[in-house]
DNA sequence: ATAATTCTTGACTAAACTACTCAGGTATTG
DNA sequence: CAATACCTGAGTAGTTTAGTCAAGAATTAT
């Protein structure tokens, strides 16, 4: 798990997707335009998320992007995964031949937050967001102050 | 709130602190061989390290570094924040000066992600990392394995 | 057909960041 | 005073980020 700008840029679209795209597919130039992110950077970022299916492709005009799924099977951890290519473990990937075993004791640690962080953002949908925003910035701003700490699901 | 490999470095010298550093002061040189960290590295993250209070250096002979506090107040997150210099905000830094109004809107949605994951690791403190661990790498990893996922602690 | 639209792919790049090294300090102890 | 250990800053190869640029392929409207 890597927590970047990028994946904020991937959450920041798709979530665009959920609250525009009804019916009709949605072109990059709009997302670009409605969340200031650049045309060409967007293509790489839905080049990857296409790959992994979370989002369906409709060439020429009318055409776009749609979600793949529907907003409340859609978890922000999959997007970031999608763009974030995951982790390498560095040291002694899974074969566990470090040189004091210590130091694989603290590998796994740290698989294990990473593991946790993944759990607790595989827990949050599309919906979740989309509901928690509503279409206004200032009561989205005022759902997240009073919100209840997320939890996390049981997977 | 960022992941990446540094935190992981910080967060297995400071464990290596608290497993090793009962009485006398622990060198960083003993450090570097044991988790196979580069010295001059350890040293430039030791140097934040302690500018945040989470150690205690002692110079000379006989000397090194130590907690500042005990295991039981020392917080994942705590380390990773002294090493990984928080986020910066891009777009519009919390004036809310974005766009359009739905920039603000998925930037605070990723502020409260990032907080909910910093509310998280701050639950987990290096004595339950020591207490999952024992000292044994094996007996380490089969507590991984068969651990309850760990519970996000009341603010 | 053909033009316009929109996705699709690949190559390239400046700037930043990571994970270091190197060189020289400064404080403390024996 | 010499050894130990922290302390600081400068530099650096390699990678990643956040893009640009250019060309092409599929689809629709005219």
């Amino acid at each position: 798990m890597k927590l970047t700008t990028r994946g904020r840029y991937a959450v920041t679209a798709m979530l665009d997707l959920a609250i525009h795209g009804d019916e009709q597919p949605i072109t990059l130039a709009d997302i670009s335009q409605r969340q200031e992110i650049s045309l060409s950077y967007l293509e790489q970022l839905f080049s990857k998320l296409r790959r992994e299916d979370l989002v369906r492709s409709i060439r020429g005009p009318g055409g776009g992007y749609q979600l793949a799924r529907g907003v409340e099977v859609i978890f922000v951890a999959e997007i970031i995964d999608a763009v974030d290519e995951s982790i390498d473990a560095t040291n002694c990937q899974g074969r566990g031949d470090c040189n004091h075993g210590e130091v694989c004791l603290t590998h796994h640690l740290w698989q294990d937050l990473s593991d946790q962080i993944h759990g607790f953002l595989s827990g949050i949908s599309l919906e979740d967001l989309v509901k928690r925003g509503g279409f206004r910035a200032s009561s989205y701003m005022a759902g997240i102050v009073d919100a209840q700490p997320l939890t996390i699901r049981d997977q």
